[in-house]
DNA sequence: CGTCGCACTGTAAACGTTTCCAACGTGCGA
DNA sequence: TCGCACGTTGGAAACGTTTACAGTGCGACG
């Protein structure tokens, strides 16, 4: 096992300087002969840079974190992959961590000097989290709704989705449409029931068929998803996010409901999931990629000393599947 | 915005030295009216440890990475989940980062002193990473099959869980089975082709029905899927994981093939999205959630100083569900 | 031939923490 | 009364790096 060795050690191979040898790595002012020994040595010592020295010296880390409330929803995952485009084409290392809903303790922790810069997704916005973001020693952005001076953030308009899942739903036939949300006091749980009531009473229908489940998850929807069809059958029911409304699916089939004809169901977030499922799943496309790389411009941005620019959303787009239209056999 | 106050600010305030106050936080030995006086000190001015500092003395991070290939892939997730149950009960702080399926780079990287060790997938297993395993100057625990000396590993048995899956499909009636695998040269691809091929004999039928994607994600297994089918149609499909699975059942509602009526179709990993598909899907549980707590157990170890204990298997476990059993309407 | 500038190099300080060591006062037993 | 042990404290070194600064030698130019 090669123990770390250090810049003293490829200095003295090198009998150089400790402090030509870092110049000749880094690129320097270093004379040609001074750079060809120094990485030679370091080569043959298989020489790392200590990250923790450099980063206490310099102050920059050269990594930034995402903070998670659930790895396994795809749609983080596909924010991710954007994120990393991203941040690669910087140079920069991105970490991923899974945090709670409300992540003020993780937050916090980002004072100290691990990363350079957050992006946080937030489904509880409380004073307390919104005040840690504030006092962070690093720039942090937001996934989510957040309205506070000097707080960056990206949201997606899950408002608009709503009604544009809605109008879709009521064009199709529907007429007694339920919803199943996650919770709300989470801001997308809080979002999508807003915006389903204002889009019902658009279009002249009553919002009571409502069922609110205890996490946006497969797990917690299934049982939601039960309670709501015992209810009696509605024309269309609407999943908080795809993985809701795919469990609901699942419970059709259990019930020998049949999908599209018996009834329509439609999600959010367009995650691959939707076109997968039989039959693939109607869903608004909330612009994760977007988000996720509008983030990551703002952070990286902030960390090169820019101001906070607020809040910027994104605009839903209607992906219309098997799930709303097509008779399935 | 609060930037990072040091300990020696802290010490200022509270009148003591630096030595003083270190001790007083870290629970060494202090008075108690010193204790009382920095920590006061330290919660008034917001004080966070500074992280690379810490580690650059301590030669400790009190963080370990998990390296994966694919943060997409639910079974990633559930491993993760395990993994920082794990962890969480040592105050240790996980990190997760996508890399490529053959880590090199990312391996060497570990040698930097950003973590005190890492749990890595590998799914190419090739000299060059084995060799970058060896001699990282942290403990690695990879997941995957890599027998060699002084290397730690976890491995899924998925050859004798295409055994069991095999067994099952030709107890149903099948006779004609068809494999859909991912690339052949990595570990997992290669594995369960030869336990396929194996079984198959065992079972006394041909074992030339096999397709391999260029990956092991939907995407790639669509088409994969569709050129399969487009040789006729078996009496059951294997794929190489459930996303590879699910892909190809959509495949099949697409042509208007009914699984299980026209074929039977199972999958490995056992993930989520395996008992929400519709039919559910029949896979094999390939211990994910015990691989990630046997590895994160092993690699604790390792860092307090344990040696290397080489390879460990989990046995896998067959679960049965509509797409090889049920009539589905 | 002296002086200046230039290209390069080494010394040393600094980043913020932990920890070894010596020093300190205090109370106790001899 | 003195010395000793003990509990507590501060000074200072160390971790490995970057970088400001001061030097070195050398060629060129006046």
């Amino acid at each position: 096992m090669a123990e770390g060795s250090t810049l003293a050690a490829v200095a003295a191979r090198a009998g150089v300087s400790i402090a030509s040898a870092s110049r000749a790595l880094n690129g320097g002012i270093a004379s040609t002969s001074t750079i060809e020994r120094v990485q030679r040595a370091a080569g043959d010592l298989g020489y790392r840079p200590n990250h923790m020295a450099r980063g206490l010296q310099s102050g920059r880390t050269g990594q930034v974190a995402m903070l998670v409330p659930d790895a396994a929803n795809p749609v983080y995952a596909r924010m991710m992959s954007a994120l990393q485009s991203e941040v690669d084409a910087h140079g920069i290392r991105l970490l991923m961590q899974q945090v709670p809903a409300e992540p003020v303790a993780a937050v916090e922790e980002l004072s100290a000097g691990l990363v350079d810069g957050a992006i946080v997704v937030v489904l509880r916005v409380t004073d307390r989290i919104v005040e840690a973001v504030r006092v962070a020693a690093v720039p942090v952005v937001v996934l989510g709704l957040v309205e506070a001076a000097g707080i960056d953030s990206v949201r997606a308009d899950s408002r608009a989705g709503m009604e544009l899942l809605v109008a879709h739903l009521v064009e199709r036939g529907a007429r007694r449409i339920a919803l199943l949300d996650g919770p709300i006091d989470t801001t997308p749980g809080r979002t999508r029931l807003d915006g389903f009531v204002a889009a019902c009473e658009r279009h002249g229908l009553g919002a009571d068929l409502v069922e609110v489940a205890d996490d946006f998850t497969h797990a917690a929807a299934r049982p939601a998803a039960r309670a709501l069809l015992g209810r009696g059958v509605p024309d269309a029911i609407v999943g908080a996010n795809d993985a809701m409304a795919l469990a609901t699916l699942r419970e059709c089939a259990t019930l020998g409901l049949r999908v599209p004809h018996d009834l329509l169901l439609a999600g959010l977030d367009d995650t691959e999931p939707a076109e997968l499922s039989v039959p693939s799943l109607t869903s608004v496309d909330l612009g994760a990629h977007d988000r996720a790389r509008i983030a990551a411009r703002t952070l990286l941005r902030r960390i090169e000393g820019a101001e906070p620019r607020g809040s910027q959303a994104v605009a839903p787009r209607l992906v219309v599947r098997e799930s709303t239209t097509k008779e399935h056999p």
